[in-house]
RNA sequence: GGCGGCGUGGCCAAGUGGACUAAGGCACUGGUUUGCAAAACCAUGAUUCGUGGGUUCGAAUCCCACCGCCGCCUCCA
């Protein structure tokens, strides 16, 4: 049995796994922030943390997973300047910026569903929150990382060591850089807002340092320490976050606590369409739903997103998406034949061949998925499964069993088969006319059953002729 | 300017010093099968891994240079 390797952001290392729990495995990912429809790109990280976490539960572990919603809007640049974004979208819209949120959650969960993902054990919100980053933010104040200048308080970057640690930055080069537009309030440039007072503000709160807002660093602290403890395993994101919010996270978080907090950080890489970086100017920033409304498969469009590996950049294309939904195809067509091929039998026995080349890709598939979630090597094990169980010419009720268990289990971890369900849902009139054909077939009236099959694939479906004049209908691609 | 990543057959992609005479998927072509199709199976496709050097008995894998692409450096998954 192989160990579990993860690539840890923390050390730039690939690491070999150790929960600090034994048997359980608490991990936090950072969820979206609720002023817009969440996009493919959005979905490949929080994917990654789909599988991440059903691997982990593959492999046999507890895991308690929060999924945090920002719906308190973050500044728009450090200056402290300039609307927030969900306040923007809450005065485009006319609405309040609450509303606002639940329209986005929905859409959110929705795509979620669709791509089914596991739920998370919990959604904090950032607004049903505000009392622990007040608490969070004082304790701050009192071991002397943070300092408060009227009505708001910054944390000191300087007086936490391990800033920069993560993203690889140093004060100097932050320095350096010197983006930032200095604001005089601060002791240096680099110090972050923990609490913020501006009158303009919709979403305001009060605090002991009067009305306002909490910075768009403090909730992930706050949130993950109130539903994970002070230390857990895992913490995910998409690569953007790294700097500065992973790293500001990890200053507040450990300078609050003293502690190490988190043991792994895992972040996903972007995902490109096209070729070109994803972006509302170009026009290539897709929704599931727009996608499901285009007709892809919510299926292939989870495995696609899934399919290549998290720390490398994905190329989205629709050509991809109708390969993932052949792809996922071959694998569900492998069942329908599988069990087909079994119908009649009722013999448990399984020969020593097929029970070699099962446990043979169930090890490779582990054992890929071990090596820091290598999803492309652990596929190649999947189809040398279907492979071979296509060619079996006879199946034993006992093998078919053995073979659809396998898949399942690949599938609880890959999530794109539809194993319950059974595949597409046909209209009872497509069902009809495939049996009228099938009738056909037997009096041999060969036009006949053509023209029947003409009609159905008219009407969007396909038919598959198995032996014994059996069928299988789909929807076409 | 600083830091980091990538470039493998038509497309996606694994492999990061020796059984690689380079997985797997999609697409293509030929064959088997089929009443004809579809599906399935078999076969075929990279003398080669962005380009040029170098290290080594041996390199897609290490080093250098160059070209191209992508990300971060206080909006962003």
């Amino acid at each position: 049995m192989s160990e579990i390797k993860f690539y840890n952001t923390f050390s730039k290392q690939v690491e070999a796994f150790e929960p600090i729990e034994p048997g359980k495995v608490k991990l936090y990912s950072c969820g979206p922030t609720v002023y817009s429809h969440p996009h493919i790109g959005n979905f490949r990280s929080f994917l990654m943390a789909d599988l991440l976490k059903r691997f982990l539960e593959f492999k046999g572990f507890a895991v308690s997973h929060i999924m945090n919603i920002t719906d308190v809007g973050h500044l728009l640049d450090d200056a402290d300047e300039g609307a927030d974004k969900l306040e923007e979208a809450a005065r485009r819209e006319k609405k309040d910026p609450l509303q606002i949120a639940q329209t986005y959650i929905d859409s959110f969960m929705t795509a979620g569903k669709l791509l089914n993902m596991k739920p998370a054990d919990s959604y904090p919100r950032a607004t049903e929150h505000i009392q622990e980053m007040i608490d969070m933010v004082q304790t701050l104040i009192d071991k002397g990382h943070a300092y408060v200048v009227g009505h708001n308080v910054y944390y000191d970057v300087t007086t936490f060591k391990g800033y920069g640690k993560l993203s690889g930055n140093t004060l100097d080069d932050l320095n350096a850089g010197a983006r930032i537009e200095v604001n005089s309030e601060k002791r240096n440039p680099q110090d972050f807002a923990l609490w913020k007072h501006d009158p303009k503000h919709i979403q305001q709160w009060d605090s002991p340092w009067g009305r306002g807002f909490p910075g768009w660093h403090i909730e992930c602290s706050a949130m993950s320490t109130k539903y994970l403890g002070e230390q857990f395993d895992f913490h995910t994101g998409g690569e953007d976050n790294i700097f500065p919010h992973h790293e500001c996270e990890i200053a507040q978080s450990e300078g609050a606590s003293d502690k190490k907090w988190v043991k792994y950080w895992m972040h996903g890489r972007f995902l490109m369409v096209d070729g070109e970086k994803m972006s509302k100017s170009k026009g290539n920033l897709y929704t599931i739903q727009e996608l499901v409304e285009k007709g892809f498969k919510k299926n292939a469009i989870r495995y696609a997103l899934l399919s290549s590996h998290y720390r490398q950049n994905y190329n989205f294309t629709f050509d991809g998406l109708k390969g993932a939904e052949q792809a996922i195809d071959k694998i569900a067509q492998c069942v329908f034949t599988v069990k087909e091929k079994a119908k009649a039998s009722s013999d448990t026995a399984v020969r020593s061949e097929v029970t070699a080349f099962i446990d043979k890709a169930l090890a490779g598939f582990e054992e890929a998925l071990c090596d820091d979630l290598n999803v492309s090597k652990a596929l190649a094990a999947v189809f040398e499964l279907v492979k071979e169980a296509n060619k079996l010419s006879e199946i034993s009720a006992g093998e078919a069993g053995a073979i659809i268990a396998a898949i399942e289990k690949i599938d609880s971890v890959l999530g794109v088969l539809d194993l319950e369900a059974g595949g597409d849902e046909i209209p009872a009139e497509i069902m009809e006319l495939a049996e009228k054909r099938k009738q056909a077939k037997l009096s041999k009236d060969w036009a006949a059953a053509d023209a029947i099959r003409d009609q159905v694939t008219a009407a969007g479906y396909v038919i598959e002729d198995m032996p014994k004049h059996e069928y299988r209908i789909k929807k076409a691609d």
